[in-house]
DNA sequence: TGTTAGCACTCTTTTGTTTTGAGTGCTAAC
DNA sequence: GTTAGCACTCAAAACAAAAGAGTGCTAACA
């Protein structure tokens, strides 16, 4: 079903003007802004011709066009202009992030609020999945002797600690056993492989204390259960609220209850998460109630090969695809390059003969 | 100007009526629900009266009452009924509380997510603030030859650790060195008097590297004012948006971008809470913009003497103060008596003998 | 003197009606 | 194939009328 040239045009104007000013598009308006060599009447057989189709729907008999999922989705796939972001927006967004680099999670999020805040949308993003990546070590530190604390390093150098408080003091050569038996049986395995079993077998072999180390052992568990668990981030939360769709205030519960419920924004991210290609879902599309009227742009970042996360850009139907693909593309070359490169980032670097 | 007491009976009657409709309430409602021995004559004679003592307002000439901020105050100051909150709700406080014991921060943001569900509002609070604790120790721990991992721990055990990432390698007698000059100089100092300038006597103890440990040295000077810098919790974001004072969009974004504005909320939150005593924020009685038409309930949380936290509820004047005032009451005592002896929680309690 | 029935009055809310205007589809002419 | 012209449709705005909840005031009552 191929258009011709001139209803490709036409459709694309009313997606455009539709993006722009959220009303519905009649003939005479795309006549004057879009073809002033063409008189309303031609434009409305046109649109006539467009509608039946299926690319695009009226909001009551005598109304103007509004683009259908169907003319969403072809304006998206091959009728916009690519936006190309900017020299200035570059210049922007490299300053934005050079300026802010501390630990991964924090930058993820600074991230996020440079997709929010230039697209005017809610971004989403999960923190990356270790489940993949392997345990490199595991230290127990004693801060005295009623204090430990849980050291776990990934291969990628990602460190995630968590302090144990004891009720009776342990001893030096207690803890160097213990951490010893964690090393031998977790060191080299990737974090999804770690369960329950191996948890048994170190009990057996720290032997007679049996009872005692239970708890401390729970406690790596659920520790490493948790790096397995990824968080989600979120920015501009509330940047939907000043459009039409969202006048209704039922609506903006609505959404703002959806993006606040991590189940479901896993979910929505996991099932529409592309591996690594930037994906596009229109609509409901994929005959989730939940993102009826609600269109979602999603693009992965790595960390390492085994190691990566989800983001992406959520908003009406009605969203500037072409800027919002554009920034989350360059967002997320720019986690992937980053984050590979990290041991190099200039702020951390320390040198011994510096 | 002491009210007689039915007046103050009336008085009370309308702000508890108009606390559970949302509507400004008539003198004949008053006398069905109240007053079955007073005429709607004599009660709208002394609505007269309390409008005139600036207890009550009207919306417009001919409509019902609503409390004035005065009646608001004079209700939660003398009037209302104390709730106590009942047996059943300790007990599903309880229940929630002591399953779910992790981290500090966990716990609070459990509390919250208590506090906003029980009242059906938005809870606020800020993580606890370090700066008047003391430092306990510093610790650098090898992870190998690249990596760092810094732990700075409190007098109450707290323990905040960061990973450094290095260029090149160092040895474990330079970490040693640096280890034991940082300790020598900032153990045992509060964390608000730590500034640059016990750097720059750390930096000159540590004599020929000056330029290597430089970037380091800023590592651990960011971080220890990082525990100063206390984080913002928020659970129940959108719990305001179902009532009738935010049907309005336009006052719902505001609403929820006031509570996104980490600066704004944090000053709120020191501008209006009172030491040890819960405080209670009537519309903008501090002539404070952002919270026309809002009030706030604020308590205080305490880890340890020096090390406190604030925590409180938002919502509209028209909140059930009662059950609001005694959820945060009961909640905030027990972050208090459990923070205190949260050495000896039974999750994470370990004997090396047990 | 305090209470209350009664009534006129006010103002919002609801409901219904009319007008306006943007936009369409169709026809006939170019 | 394009376009001018016109009748027609429908939502939204503007206006009008009616209903209803509530008040204040007056005059009578206990």
């Amino acid at each position: 079903m191929e258009l011709s040239e001139r209803k490709q045009k036409i459709l694309k104007a009313v997606v455009d003007d539709y993006i722009t000013f959220a009303e519905p598009v009649g003939s005479t308006h795309i006549a004057k802004n879009h073809h002033p060599e063409l008189s309303s009447a031609t434009i409305r057989n046109e649109l006539a011709d467009l509608e039946e189709l299926g690319y695009l729907v009226k909001t009551h008999t005598s109304s103007g066009r509004v683009p259908s999922e169907l003319g969403y989705r072809t304006y998206v796939d091959s009728l916009m202009k690519k936006y190309m972001v900017s020299m200035e927006e570059v210049a922007r967004l490299k300053a934005e992030m050079e300026h802010k680099i501390k630990e991964l999670d924090y930058y993820i999020k600074e991230v996020l609020n440079i997709a929010a805040g230039s697209t005017n949308l809610t971004a989403i993003a999960t923190s990356p999945d270790f489940s993949g990546g392997t345990l490199k070590k595991i230290e127990l530190m004693m801060l005295d002797s009623f204090n430990i604390l849980l050291i776990l390093v990934t291969e990628t150098d990602t460190v995630k600690s968590r302090p144990i408080k004891l009720k009776s003091p342990v001893d030096f050569d207690f803890i160097a056993d213990l951490k010893s038996v964690l090393n031998t049986q977790l060191a080299g395995l990737t974090l999804d492989k770690i369960t329950k079993q191996n948890f048994e077998v170190i009990t057996e072999q720290l032997g007679g204390n049996y009872e005692a180390v239970a708890n401390i052992l729970e406690f790596v568990y659920s520790t490493i259960n948790e790096m397995n668990e990824n968080e989600i981030y979120l920015s501009g939360e509330t940047n939907l609220l000043g459009l039409p769709e969202f006048k209704d205030v039922a609506k903006a519960k609505k959404f703002l209850e959806l993006i606040h419920d991590e189940k479901k924004i896993r979910e929505i991210l996991k099932n529409n998460s592309k591996g690594n290609v930037l994906n596009v879902v229109i609509g409901n599309e994929q005959d989730n109630e939940d993102l009826d009227q609600l269109s979602l742009v999603v693009t992965t970042y790595k960390i390492s090969e085994n190691v990566t996360g989800v983001m992406g850009v959520i908003g009406p139907n009605r969203m500037d695809y072409s800027k919002v693909i554009s920034s989350l593309e360059y967002l997320s070359e720019n986690i992937n390059t980053l984050a590979l490169k990290a041991p190099e980032n200039d702020n951390n670097e320390v040198n011994k003969n510096g």
